[in-house]
DNA sequence: AACATAGATCAACTAGAGTTGATTCAAGAC
DNA sequence: GTCTTGAATCAACTCTAGTTGATCTATGTT
């Protein structure tokens, strides 16, 4: 199961899933994400957007980038934040296994 | 975009979403859903497997149960959980969506 | 009927996460 | 150099969500 040698969306385990989802469980944050699922974005640009004062909005991507969500650049004194996908997919891939098994009945309680 | 007919897994909006998310986002319930990933269980197993409180592990059972994740059925003076694949489901079509195309460069800020 | 047990619910308490406004830092513009 | 602006950081405050222990309800047993 272990693959040390990979590079790109190792499976993930429960305790990054967890991270991932309190940073996406989050009002505020989920909105930044969706603003983001159309694409890169400067902080700028969000916090009009979205209506949210600085210090927040910065607070919010500061959890997201932590969490291994988002992905950041800057270009002169502009910083762009954008989805990385590859957390995306290792979420899914998290849920997929979840689901996998789950319908198999109690055995009964005596 | 109104599918009123339908019965199975429509389109999951991001007020729901969010609800599963949230409800996912916590440690304990995080670990009551895994036990529950490898199939059906009654709570004095869980109790008993997660050595948590009574009334911790039923506070947590609701959360989640509320938020569609969890199905319940009793028999007797047990009580049976087990996850609904379907929430998993539209939780990962969401997040497929969300990655789809998020890519995309930003436009310059001037 | 009385008793025992599985599980839900409730009220009081606690702690962690988000908000706010001020401050600091960094990158141009002048 | 100074000034302006985009964005991060910090400390004080607030509030929501989880914990705790007791109580209540329902089912089954004797």
């Amino acid at each position: 199961m272990a693959d040390p040698g990979a590079v790109a969306s190792p499976p993930i385990q429960s305790e990054q899933a967890r991270a991932l989802l309190k940073a996406l469980a989050e009002p505020l944050r989920l909105r930044v994400i969706e603003a983001l699922g159309g694409g890169e974005r400067c902080v700028c640009d969000l916090t009009a957007d979205l209506g949210l004062a600085q210090s927040k909005l910065s607070f919010h991507l500061k959890v997201l980038k932590e969490a291994g969500l988002l992905a950041d650049r800057q270009e002169g004194r502009w910083i762009y934040y954008s989805l990385r996908p590859e957390a995306i997919e290792q979420l899914r891939s998290w849920l997929a296994e979840l689901g996998a098994q789950c319908s198999k009945p109690a055995a009964p309680c005596t």
